[in-house]
DNA sequence: ATTTACAATATGA
DNA sequence: TCATATTGTAAAT
């Protein structure tokens, strides 16, 4: 696994490359990061770029045109299949977690679906800050509500 | 093999 | 609005 950074307006992320494609998005960390572009294969130089502009486009709150290979290999079997389900959305719409445990056809899953999403390893390009608790409000998210309700926001989401 | 912890939800007071 | 019961999965014992 190798780690390149993804820098943004919003501070930078960091992209983790594995031989099947990206594997992991860390979000900015306060401070201290920019891990080198270089010691990348050319494969994984040419994910980092699809990457990267996949995030950038997510955080202007449209569809990414374009992504790389995901590398979920690191979930299981259940969660890959809610990461799925997540890549379904598009940007500006929203789905409950018990409505992705119904699409899964597991009705009552809703809560191990909330176990999935915060066990994304990829935040932003699998969009697990679309799903609301079913009254509409935010349920939590991984990387702090505050990332949520801006992306949300962006994507001019309805929240209550 | 069992228990525990969750980004949930429906129900009843 | 709040408390409780029920639910599926994953990780820890």
């Amino acid at each position: 696994m190798t780690a390149a950074s993804i820098p943004t307006s919003d501070g930078v992320f960091t992209a983790w490359f594995s031989d099947r494609g990206l594997a992991r998005l860390e979000f900015p960390t306060g401070r201290l990061e920019i891990m080198p572009v270089t010691g990348l294969t050319r494969r994984q130089q040419r994910w980092w770029r699809i990457a990267t502009d996949a995030v950038l486009t997510v955080l202007k709150g449209e569809d990414p045109h374009e992504l790389p290979p995901l590398d979920v290999s690191t979930g299981t079997e259940f969660q890959q299949s809610v990461w799925e389900e997540l890549c379904r959305i598009g940007a500006g719409q929203t789905r409950g977690y018990g409505e992705i445990a119904r699409a899964l056809g597991r009705p009552g899953a809703s809560r191990a679906v909330g176990q999935a999403c915060g066990a994304n390893p990829i935040p932003l390009l699998i969009p697990c800050h679309r799903v609301l608790a079913a009254d509409r409000k935010l349920g939590g998210f991984s990387g702090g509500l505050t990332w949520k309700r801006r992306l949300l926001a962006r994507e001019r989401a309805a929240v209550a």
